[in-house]
DNA sequence: CAGGGAACTGACCGGTCAGTCAAGTTATAC
DNA sequence: GTATAACTTGACTGACCGGTCAGTTCCCTG
């Protein structure tokens, strides 16, 4: 009986934003059930009414945050037309600061629970495909607007964009300082120079 | 008084080297004191005899497991003496299958506790700063001897690969395949060859 | 060989927390 | 207005586990 589907929706919307927060804060083995109702306003008891567990929970609300980063990214290249504009656009967004470190925390929650539970890597692995699908059409279009170079391999230089990413990303969240995120911005926007016809 | 300095120090090296098995099987948050206990041969009053704390067990443990990898690391370079040769054995050695998949898992788990506690924060920056000051001490070399162009920023340089390799490292944990390990080593060597002066 | 301290043991204590459930509240249908 | 089902609550239970400590064993020294 869906009798307060719109309610039922916001009630998981929210319960999932609240374990994204206590994700960050405390990071999935550390995270609570109690944490994430107080954040929510509810109970223990409802939270475990729409999810039956801890992890179903924290889980969902991995995969929560990673869709509203893309969908968030994906918004923003749609200001731009010029492909090499666009990539640099999506470097920008990854530089981990202050704000964005959040999103760091998470990926790196994410891998570890991922390289740990075959279900999650599954999901992991389609939110990569995701990410892939999106760089693969960036640099095509550069290729067919005769902008980057034909001879390139399409999927090794996507392959290659998003390691160069996650490696500095991952690097700048552990040691930060703007020397690095200004390396993280040199190396990453002369590789992109590079894939010029 | 060090009566049995010797064996003292082959019970920590026991139980530490227990830790990193549990480390990778059961991750640094489900790590129970009585498994590296068990794992040990000994009790865990006696593992809490050597380490005042869980964390003082797997912390240590983690810094263990990095350095034997370098250890390791920098023994199979000393075989070769050309510069790239040198980098494509790192970059050989690195590529995750079956039996290095445990030391990226450790990486893992180090980059996720490092990035919530600024003591390990410390002691990962610290085996990071020596990575790169081996990697840095290989292009150098590589530029004095006419190999590498003498123009490019060795610093840069190091950084791009290093960022590379654990980018790419980790995207062949979490999605593993012959054609991905092809792709790295592929990707990498490129990088290593177009350092050609 | 006796004394003493280092090394070791594992039962136990105390705290934590996921998940349950019985009781209550609210909304809907008719 | 009443019956019914959805939803909510939070006290409670049972499992888990880190760290302690009283007791034991082992080894060295004099």
């Amino acid at each position: 009986m869906a009798r307060r589907l719109v309610e039922e929706e916001e009630r998981r919307a929210l319960i999932l934003s609240s374990a994204w927060k206590v994700l960050i804060e405390r990071g999935y083995a550390a995270a609570r059930v109690a944490d994430i109702a107080r954040l929510s306003g509810t109970s223990t008891g409802t939270v475990h009414y729409y999810f039956p567990t801890k992890e179903d929970v924290l889980d969902q609300a991995l995969r929560y945050a990673a869709d509203r980063a893309f969908d968030r990214h994906h918004r923003m290249l749609s200001e731009l037309t010029d492909p090499a504009e666009r990539l640099r656009r999506l470097v920008e967004l990854q530089i981990p600061d202050r704000t964005v470190r959040d999103e760091w925390t998470i990926w790196l929650e994410f891998w570890n629970e991922a390289n740990r539970r075959e279900p999650l890597r599954a999901s992991h692995a389609a939110i990569y495909h995701r990410w892939r699908a999106l760089i693969v059409q960036l640099v095509q279009e550069g290729q067919d607007q005769r902008l980057f170079a034909a001879e390139l391999d399409v999927d090794d230089i996507t392959e290659e964009f998003i390691a160069l990413v996650d490696g500095l990303g991952l690097h700048i969240l552990l040691e930060p300082g703007e020397a690095a995120r200004e390396r993280m911005r040199r190396i990453l926007f002369r590789m992109i120079d590079g894939l010029r016809a």
